[in-house]
DNA sequence: CTTCCTGCAAACCTTTTGCATGCCT
DNA sequence: AGGCATGCAAAAGGTTTGCAGGAAG
């Protein structure tokens, strides 16, 4: 929704937040990662990198890059899970769609979020920062299988 | 998405589902609301028809509907709280706005979601069974308070 | 030097589950 | 009668917080 930076750690530094060793550990995890992870899995990550580093300080790091809009919140359905997941924010939106068959999730980025961005703000007055599209759908296979 | 009955509770009937006490209880809580509710919420409504109805009966008839696809399942942004929200499954797709200011939700209807429904077939094979679209946006209130 | 971040541990909240009992068909 | 739903209580996650010590600017 806005031009970024090349890798969160620089959009920190941007930003003028104190890059500590523990958030530029988190950061460049966040910026490694193909997909999504969950809280969990980045503080497994982190870990690698130094292993007494703190829950608290991963979920603190999460609050602030939201906050921040570098990063967006996922829940996908629920299919992997009751907690959140993480992604840095890139250029161009895509819904993420899961299957409540196999728990599969798949990513297509998608225009159409540009147009529902316009049209809140003719219709409402508001104005988006981030738009989550997460959309229940049988895969092939499974749609294969229930017939 | 497809045709629906006239509430929940006669929905339950037609997939020949058995229709306790409580759950009719729960359901007819659901019928009434014209918006979200929180599992906590849903608690505290169906303990004014029934003092004795315990959380787990209302977290698996929420779980029932779901898996049915007669409610859908919403996290709002997490702007209410950590939970979960629900509301009753209607014809026509609508957008929840929720402005990271002051918390208010809004909903917009859209037929954006048709569009998208049709695309992630087209390109995705996946058959989609609900779409939920969540925009984080700034109210005019908090954009003129922010300025 | 001051501010703010971190680690720790406990608390908190929501959601899930095993089990014995009870209700619906 | 049989199968399934309920209530209860405890557990299981995930996430947040107060506090004392420590690091970054």
């Amino acid at each position: 929704m806005e031009a970024q930076a090349v890798s969160l750690q620089e959009a920190l530094r941007e930003q003028g937040l104190r890059l500590t060793r523990q958030r530029r550990i988190v950061v460049e995890a966040l910026d490694r990662a193909e997909g999504h992870l969950s809280a969990r899995d980045l503080l497994r990550l982190a870990r690698q990198a130094d292993p007494t580093i703190n829950r608290a300080t991963v979920y603190r790091t999460l609050a602030l890059l939201k906050s921040r809009g570098l990063i967006d919140e996922l829940d996908l359905l629920h299919l992997e899970g009751v907690g959140h997941f993480y992604e840095r924010r890139v250029e161009g939106d895509h819904a993420h769609i899961g299957c409540p068959g196999c728990g599969r999730i798949v990513e297509m980025r998608t225009e159409l979020a540009q147009d529902l961005a316009r049209t809140v703000t003719e219709r409402t007055g508001f104005a988006p920062t981030s738009i989550r599209i997460e959309v229940r759908a049988l895969c092939p296979a499974c749609q294969a299988s229930a017939a």
